[in-house]
DNA sequence: TGTACATCAGTGAACGCGCGTTCACTGATGTAC
DNA sequence: TGTACATCAGTGAACGCGCGTTCACTGATGTAC
């Protein structure tokens, strides 16, 4: 038997979940209603009120459950086998996989970064900083760029991350496209984050 | 004394501004309702309908109004003195000062790109593509880039197009900033696209 | 273990409001002669 | 130039509907003794 503490949980999950399909559906974040979250989810309107005080609030537990995907990404990506050749090459299936296997999230990202309220779309701009953060770090952290100087590696990370995210408009719009469409567009990609890896190379950070 | 047919295109632009007034404001344009951008534009909400079936329509004409703007923005670009070492500084004081000055159309199109319609985002994802392929062109014509193959030219500008794209989202938030962090944001936007131009300058085509 | 009470997630009725859309209309502008 | 008629952009009333939010409630779960 659940517990009341369990069960209220379960419905705060089926809300958030609720929102997210109605976005994966193709209806706005910011133009769902309520109610409509509250009828997806098995429940009556009122009942909103229990867990969250509006859609916003909602909205930013997305963005904590985001969050969540996003470090589980990294420590995915972190797992590759050492081999730098491969390494672009596999970051980018491992990611366009993550995409495809947690859509709606990403298009919660997508759409609200842009559409979303202010608090929104600073909270999702914290994670893309995060994201990038960590990126830098990895780098710092590896032989890769040693003349590179930090301001620099931060510069990169975001043209890095900022690449990933413009990709990933194009995975999200790609789910209804012939497999060999997706495949030459992974190698567009990754030809695209190897270009900026040979500029990261040239570059000269000034002493 | 204006004729009926200038009238009838005075209220349209009436209607199509109120629409782009509103998402400057902070509105999402998929949640803007008809009847607001009637009594924006002052005209009685049945009016509308002998200009548009509904908001995606005008949607789709903001779009056009946004091509002819970024055609503009291109023919700026291009009246460039001819020294290529401030090419890409002065490229992007123009670009931000077309985007400051058209705030408006800039958010439609960051919003609509990711939150719009099917119908809305394909034609912005033409607007982008037709940009990206101008850009190509002038690569072409040029002698900057003669290495490379006209597959991976087409590569270069999307990824140049995505990056100057992720700006403009940067820009928008940028409004109410310092102009020392702007005039920073700035020369890290120009390091970006000069690492990747550098990028560029040493990838090789393959045979 | 059993009883009496407290908590509180979820209910259901009700509200006033703005929505998109219909319809018949008005009256200024445009056209034909 | 003047008259009679046609066109049609904009009006205003009306509709049914889903919205967010309030409120008093119910009844299962949890707690104290």
């Amino acid at each position: 038997m659940l517990s009341r503490e369990d069960k209220k949980r379960q419905t705060r999950k089926s809300l958030m979940d609720a929102a997210l399909m109605l976005v994966g559906k193709g209806d706005n974040f910011s133009s769902i209603s309520l109610r409509e979250v509250a009828k997806n989810a098995g429940v009556v309107p009122t009942s909103f009120y229990r867990h969250f005080t509006d859609m916003e609030e909602l909205g930013l537990n997305l963005v904590d459950e985001l969050g969540m995907l996003l470090r589980k990404l990294m420590r995915a990506t972190r797992q590759h086998d050492g081999s730098f050749d491969g390494y672009i090459r596999s970051s980018i299936d491992v990611y366009v996989d993550f995409v495809i296997k947690h859509p709606n999230h990403f298009h919660f990202m997508a759409q609200s970064r842009t559409g979303g309220t202010h608090a929104l779309r600073s909270a999702i701009r914290n994670e893309l900083k995060f994201f990038a953060n960590e990126l830098a770090s990895d780098i710092r952290l590896s032989p890769m760029l040693p003349r590179i100087g930090s301001e620099d590696l931060d510069m990169i990370s975001e043209l890095i991350v900022a690449t990933v995210a413009e990709t990933t408009i194009d995975i999200l719009d790609l789910v209804d496209v012939s497999a060999s469409y997706q495949q030459e567009f992974v190698k567009k990609t990754e030809k695209k984050l190897r270009l900026i890896w040979l500029g990261a190379g040239a570059w000269r950070s000034p002493e």
